[in-house]
DNA sequence: TGTACATCAGTGAACGCGCGTTCACTGATGTAC
DNA sequence: TGTACATCAGTGAACGCGCGTTCACTGATGTAC
């Protein structure tokens, strides 16, 4: 009488199953979001998709290549949120400075609110592998075709055709912008910050944004 | 006839051990440089030290007290590491002015220095833990007795009071410089940035630390 | 339209693994007299 | 100085657990004639 998750229904009614890879993968994007990769079990999968545990076996070669799935999937849906912040500061821009100093923020504040509001896939998706040794990969991307990263190196773009950025910074300024809203964000989801209420969180976030567009504008 | 790594000598004459806590603790420090947190494995640190698997348990509550326990080791460690490039740079200065940024500077080469030679111990130093939600113990400091973020503290303090922070921006601002170095640390160690080059990421830290002083410094 | 057959998705049973942890024990140490 | 005894550090054996993965299988599906 023990109650099982499934993507299809409690019962299968035929012998097969129909979309078993989807459904595997589904489950797994669910434990990633609840537990974060360790909690991506090849077996609690097949339970959760109502089948036999070698079943997963048909449609991923092992454990890792149903995490990569996984991982990918996450990163798809960091992109997504991204796009969505994006699209709600830059509306609020009056000309093209403004504009492109939103895209920046935005970005940054998409990817923080990401890991706070999903912080299991958040660190799915940046959980070591052998495998993936790249973030530029279609499946990672959002609505817009661009990964998180794309979308990053888009608004640094935006910000020296403004004129905010120095043209001479801009090799690399991807890296440097993200590793800070990526260390806040690691430091507010299981680090040292994990206990500051939200509102601090998002203030920090703030500055932080600022902190990075002031580091990176022109020499003075 | 299989070789086994102790900290005491290959087999005990006596009954008693000695010192069994420090040997399963040192056991455990090397396992989390090796492999992480996850490495650090009870029954492993208790072979290491070439006694019975419960034996551990005079000392250690369970796993998980073995495992706080390395973690304050790797901050400790972590916060020497800091202190030797904060001595080391600081002595370059000619002035009040450029001793407090080259503190600042420091602090921040000092910690991805010790992410890049300690990956293991780093990712052990700041592994979710249900227990310790603090960095502020005595355990985790260097010689000076001050913990990391003690020394981050200091060096903005210095940053301050050689003018070149503003006051108003003080508050926090420990949590802003160390999410842009702790952010570029992970992506370097086991993020996309990975398989950089080394000299590639010395400069991206230069970069970094540059652009954290900037940001914090006086509005335009 | 109907039948034979190849394909291959999912089954059933089992494996070895190493882990953390508990139990009742043994025997070396150091203290009280 | 010598003996009796309490303490408690380390032993020995065992547990249940859930995992990833392999094997030979069964039976539904769709295609060729």
């Amino acid at each position: 009488m023990t109650e099982r998750v499934t993507t299809t229904g409690p019962a299968r009614a035929t012998y097969r199953h129909g979309d078993l890879r989807r459904a595997l993968l589904e489950a797994g994007i669910s434990l990633a979001r609840e537990g974060g990769p360790d909690a991506v079990v090849l077996r609690e999968a097949t339970r959760c998709a109502g089948v036999v545990p070698n079943a997963a076996y048909r449609h991923f070669a092992n454990r890792q290549d149903l995490l990569d799935a996984v991982r990918s999937a996450a990163l798809a849906e960091l992109a997504v949120a991204i796009e969505h912040e994006v699209a709600a500061l830059e509306l609020l821009a009056h000309n093209a400075i403004e504009h492109a100093r939103a895209g920046l923020r935005a970005v940054g504040i998409g990817y923080l609110h990401f890991a706070r509001a999903q912080p299991g896939l958040f660190r799915t998706a940046f959980a070591p592998s052998e495998n993936v040794r790249s973030v530029a990969d279609p499946a990672k991307a959002g609505a817009s075709g661009l990964n998180p990263f794309e979308l990053l190196g888009a608004s640094l773009d935006g910000m020296v055709a403004a004129g905010i950025i120095d043209a001479a910074q801009r090799p690399g300024a991807e890296y440097l912008a993200w590793a800070a809203v990526h260390g806040l964000s690691v430091l507010v989801i299981d680090g040292p910050l994990r206990d500051l209420p939200d509102d601090q969180v998002d203030g920090l976030g703030q500055r932080l944004v600022a902190m990075v567009e002031q580091g990176l504008s022109r020499a003075r």
